[in-house]
DNA sequence: TCAGTATTAGATGTCAGACAACAGTCAACA
DNA sequence: TGTTGACTGTTGTCTGACATCTAATACTGA
């Protein structure tokens, strides 16, 4: 990818194209190491690698004592922003105003778009958020959950794995935040009126209702930041 | 990151720590891998493993014969969507989907937040692509160059590193699909009206200006998509 | 004096082989 | 019956050697 003259990079664009080219599915299992180094004609250090390369980007997946895999969801890999490194000041402003962008537009698509599977999806992720709340429970994770199965709902491959990059920057943002007073009603209501246009097949009215939701997460992040300095 | 009970893992995350708590900053010179061995008690191959993922998760940078660095800008992995194994059928158009999403709200931030210094990139960025135009080259880089601009120009590190993956994907979808006859004069045109928005400080043209420009570009993707078939 | 060329030191890249740790299977034994 | 223990296949880690690249330095010849 990088510098084809390092072995490693081939070997890893080798065993790229071998899953490209549908020699190798996801979820098959690999040749193990030796085979690996024997076929390709490297040492085994190479072939390990081109394995670390392919695991951290996602691409294989490897079991100790079992074997190496294709991963059968690739993408998404672990922190393609380096939000980790980021400058933490306005992070979250910044991964707010993103949501703001995209988001909203990805209501409109998905109300447009959105199949009898779908609406069973998105039924069940919003109670799991319902449950959380009336629970009192931490209900972050299942909140980003119901904002990712919207962008499923979008049936766009490039928005669905792109959204779930930022969502998952705030959630570890809100992870290093824990005292972010956030009022559970409004967040369920949001959550309701944003379900039910979508539902409708109405795209003005999701992506109003995505755009009051975002707004109103950004708003309160804002008065939290204020409330630091 | 993923299992602590590697020592890779364990490794590549205590390199991370040291970068994170500013022990070395961005451009530093990593202590060598014998030295990083004796530190940190593991092997060399342990250290090389480690090194290996944080350089295919773009946080360091090893230039062969002088040392390892700490990667200067951050963020930007290689292929974080998995564009290289998904489906092919028309992904250009949902990566064009995707930008008119995004970009024409990109364009409106860049136009209300932009520098002095931001202004000279632009120009300059524009004045490559139409280069390239007049000398009838290819001026796929220097296109998706002058929209990264406008992204940084937004102010907002999230999007100026998203943008880039999916632009990085369009590149990679023009190089394989070589035939697409583009305007280069609408291009042009297009590239100068954007321009002029940003550098107006007009908001709402620069989102219309991009959106048509984006648009523009979708519906030949279609066009050519339709052919094929 | 100086341009150009070896030499060398420091670093990463690759190789080879050994042993450790883990997962799953199956047979032996209590 | 059910638990233990050995065995097999696989990835994880260690060690040491040599190859190759980069940059600086020393050398050589005009």
């Amino acid at each position: 990818m990088y510098d084809k003259n390092l072995l490693s990079q081939k070997v890893a664009e080798d065993i790229r194209r071998m899953i490209k080219e549908k020699e190798l599915k996801a979820g098959d299992k690999l040749p193990n190491e030796l085979e690996l180094t024997a076929s390709l004609n490297v040492s085994r250090s190479t072939v390990r690698e081109a394995i670390k390369i392919l695991v951290s980007t996602n691409v294989l997946e490897v079991r100790r004592g079992k074997g190496t895999y294709v991963t059968s969801k690739p993408g998404l890999v672990k922190d393609p922003l380096g939000v980790s490194l980021m400058e933490k000041a306005n992070l979250m402003q910044h991964l707010f105003e993103s949501r703001l962008i995209m988001e909203p537009e990805i209501a409109a698509l998905a109300a447009q778009r959105v199949t009898p599977q779908d609406r069973e999806k998105l039924k069940k992720a919003y109670a799991k958020v319902s449950d959380d709340i009336s629970q009192k429970l931490d209900h972050t994770v299942h909140d980003i959950a119901f904002h990712n199965e919207i962008a499923k709902s979008a049936h766009n491959p490039v928005i669905r794995r792109i959204l779930p990059i930022i969502n998952e920057g705030i959630r570890a943002g809100y992870a290093e935040t824990k005292d972010l007073p956030e009022s559970t009603e409004m967040v369920l209501k949001h959550h309701a009126d944003i379900l039910e246009a979508i539902l409708e097949g109405n795209p003005d009215k999701a992506k109003e209702a995505m755009r009051s939701h975002i707004q109103y997460g950004l708003s309160q992040v804002m008065d939290h930041q204020e409330k630091e300095e």
